[in-house]
DNA sequence: TTCGCTAACTTTTTT
DNA sequence: AGTTAGCGAA
């Protein structure tokens, strides 16, 4: 442990020599604190003889975890498998499988993501009889997930939110939506991401007996990017480590990017008032990039005002200086990147897998994608439109959730016609309606379908059917003998075995790869069960699909880029409206938000920095002009390379973008942020934000009714009061 | 009543 | 561009 000691500067050497007691460690941008943590994990198991199995390690993502654990295993060896290290998601169901009956739920609740929320909410609005035109669904979720961030109820959503907007009917029918939604969420056994956290508060507000316990299993709490935590994470924490006060957060202001999912920097800036006794440690020294990148990144952020003044520094080399690049457009963009690729991987063994691009939206890796695919270049996208969400293989996990939790009615909904088996649209209402009468769920009207008159014998009998062969699978049966009985029992593959177009098969590929990813995931857990493995493809964050041991470029967003480093870092898009986001430039809070996205961006990168915008970009069906970002004029321009190649190429460029073409200018209408407007449907409203110009420009209207809409000027046909 | 085709909308970031 | 809503055919 000694030797360990060695490699470690005197703040960090102290950070893991501190054990006992809350620690703040605000940790900048590559000053090693994964490297603390994990020491600081292996110094309590080696030297002070704690069980690992005390030991709580929460990170920020899965793959976070395993590379903790990894390391852990270096140091320490087997005996870190017992420490739990994993996210606060992944935590909380471990913790609600066990216990969860208290609670009354049953223990093979399933999990829903973002998508079956919204199917979920659709549902409510459905039962409620309220149009989803008006009361978008995904506009609820929102609201409801950042009053679950808050740790607010239903019952308490009026009092809380609802009255801090003032007539606002939208608002004023949420807790509605709320207690609804909830509701059917507890009908189908089902927990959407944030009820794992909430459940669990409530489990330990419940039961001293079930909280004792956790609090003496987690004698010693580490949390990794504290400043990403909400208020119900924060609850959450603040119970377990109320006993023994051994609580080790980590975190960097500067690094908090999640504020749209309810992260709560008071939380890491209140963590000092929370424990009286703390120590607070700072890490300023970074170990990862050159003295260029550093500064640039320094300047960047000493422009927010909401943070605690630091500034890090590096003995590394001044390095080579900032690339900058305007492009004409972001096909342009993308060949400056593949060109500079293929150069440094001539001139200088760079690999691929050194090669980095971040983006603020996922739409801009098209293009990307597009001329790295025509370049032959092999990469990888993080994020996106993921493996698990393709349509196919959803099917075959909507079939695996259904297997295990029968009550689960959005899957059911999903498969009980997939492959077509004619039990349609009208034959599931009467199913549901049944079901509703009785107050029972979807699946027990299956069982008891010959009761239900309206349905036709023909239709009966099929359904029936349908019930057997979900009632013939056993839910405990090792996951990947279930899925090979269903894709045989289901005739799920003929319809693309029918097709055998070039889409059919690779949707045949697609499920013989997520038969594999079974395999595997049956390999690495021989108790893995359908459920455990359901819940991991569920609490599986896109970074976790990261492709570290091959040669590849790695495309990904700038919040996933978090926490990781590379060589070379290409950020794309760097433009006003697009980072920072044009959502976003109205509130300062959001702004810096938005420059924080841009810090973190900035320092991902070890050795070489290249700034990429462009001219003009395509956006939908036509082109937008485009500023470079005000976060480049925040970089002092002797930082850049000055001999590079920053005149944009003049191709045709008045002929195809016009802005200023008469017809569409009178075509806008003359609206104004600000203004308040009527509109046909949606009826009051004041207009939040305009994008674009023209006929295409896109109104964001705050209804008074049904919150914001965009609409196109050219249709928004809006009167102006 | 179910199914297949055409037409419209979306894209900020995510456990 | 890929899903969803709406319509007509079987």
């Amino acid at each position: 442990m000694s030797q360990l000691f060695e490699s470690l500067n005197p703040v960090q050497r102290e950070a893991v020599q501190h054990n006992e007691g809350p620690l703040l460690l605000l940790a900048g941008a590559g000053s090693g604190k994964t490297r603390v943590i994990t020491y600081r994990i292996a110094h309590l198991i080696q030297d002070h003889g704690i069980p690992p199995f005390n030991i709580l390690a929460v990170t920020f993502t899965n793959k976070a975890a395993d590379e903790m654990k990894k390391r852990l295993d270096h140091l320490v060896g087997d005996v870190s498998q017992h420490v739990w290290a994993s996210t606060f998601h992944s935590s909380c169901a471990r913790i609600l499988r066990r216990n969860i009956n208290q609670l009354g739920y049953d223990r093979s609740f399933t999990i829903y993501d973002s998508k079956d929320q919204v199917m979920l909410i659709k549902d409510v609005l459905k039962t409620l009889q309220v149009d989803d035109k008006l009361n978008q669904p995904k506009a609820i979720q929102n609201r409801i997930s950042m009053a679950k961030n808050r740790f607010i109820r239903p019952d308490e959503y009026a009092e809380k939110i609802s009255s801090q907007f003032p007539n606002n009917p939208f608002e004023e029918a949420m807790p509605i939506y709320y207690g609804q939604y909830q509701k059917q969420l507890r009908d189908n056994n089902a927990l959407d991401f944030d009820d794992l956290i909430i459940l669990t508060v409530d489990l330990f507000n419940q039961s001293t007996e079930v909280l004792e316990y956790y609090q003496d299993k987690f004698r010693y709490i580490m949390v990794d990017e504290y400043q990403d935590t909400n208020h119900c994470q924060y609850l959450l924490v603040r119970a377990l480590a109320a006993k023994h006060h051994n609580i080790c957060v980590v975190g960097d202001d500067d690094q908090s990017i999640y504020s749209f999912r309810g992260a709560d920097i008071n939380n890491i800036l209140d963590f000092e008032k929370d424990y009286p006794e703390v120590k607070t440690m700072r890490l300023e020294q970074n170990y990862r990039s050159t003295k260029n990148i550093l500064e640039a990144a320094n300047e960047v952020i000493g422009n927010n005002d909401i943070r605690k003044p630091k500034r890090l520094w590096t003995g590394n080399q001044a390095g080579t200086s900032i690339g900058l690049y305007r492009g004409f457009d972001e096909n342009d963009e993308a060949d400056y990147i593949i060109k500079k690729i293929t150069e440094r991987r001539r001139l200088r063994s760079t690999k691929y897998s050194d090669c980095a691009i971040f983006y603020r939206t996922n739409a801009q890796s098209r293009a990307l994608e597009e001329v790295l695919r025509y370049e032959n270049i092999p990469y990888q996208i993080i994020g996106g439109h993921r493996f698990y969400e393709r349509m196919e293989v959803k099917d075959v996990l909507a079939y695996l959730k259904v297997i295990v939790n029968p009550a689960d009615t959005v899957s059911l909904r999903r498969i009980i016609n997939v492959p077509r088996r004619g039990i349609g649209a009208t034959s599931l209402g009467r199913l549901e309606s049944y079901a509703r009468r009785r107050g029972i769920s979807t699946f027990e009207a299956i069982e008891q379908v010959e009761a239900i008159s309206e349905i036709k014998a023909g239709t009966q009998e099929r359904i029936r059917e349908f019930g057997q062969l979900i009632k013939s699978f056993q839910p405990s049966a090792s996951p990947l003998s279930v899925t090979i009985d269903l894709l045989e029992a289901s005739d799920y593959l003929e319809q693309f075995e029918k097709d055998g177009s070039v889409e059919a098969r690779s949707r045949i590929e697609n499920i013989k790869e997520l038969e594999s990813a079974i395999a595997r995931y049956e390999e690495i857990d021989p108790d893995a069960t359908v459920a455990s493995f359901l819940e991991s493809v569920t609490l599986a964050s896109d970074i976790d699909g990261m492709e570290d041991e091959t040669d590849v470029v790695t495309l990904m967003t700038l919040h996933s880029a978090k926490g990781l480093e590379f060589p070379v870092v290409f950020m794309v898009g760097v433009e006003e409206g697009l980072l920072p986001h044009i959502n976003s430039i109205g509130s300062k809070e959001e702004l810096e938000e938005e420059r924080r996205l841009c810090y973190v961006g900035i320092t991902r990168a070890q050795k070489q920095l290249y700034i990429v915008n462009a001219l003009r970009r395509r956006r939908g069906r036509d082109f937008e002009s485009s500023v470079p970002s005000r976060f480049i004029d925040e970089i002092p321009p002797d930082l850049f390379d000055q001999t590079s190649e920053y005149q944009p190429p003049q191709r045709k460029l008045i002929s195809s973008f016009d802005p200023d073409e008469p017809d569409e200018a009178e075509m806008d209408g003359g609206y104004r942020v600000g203004q308040i407007v009527f509109h046909v449907k949606f009826g009051r409203g004041r207009i939040a934000r305009i994008i674009g110009v023209g006929g295409s420009a896109r109104i964001t209207v705050r209804f008074d009714r049904s919150g914001e809409r965009t609409l196109m000027a050219q249709y928004a046909n809006l009167q102006i009061a």
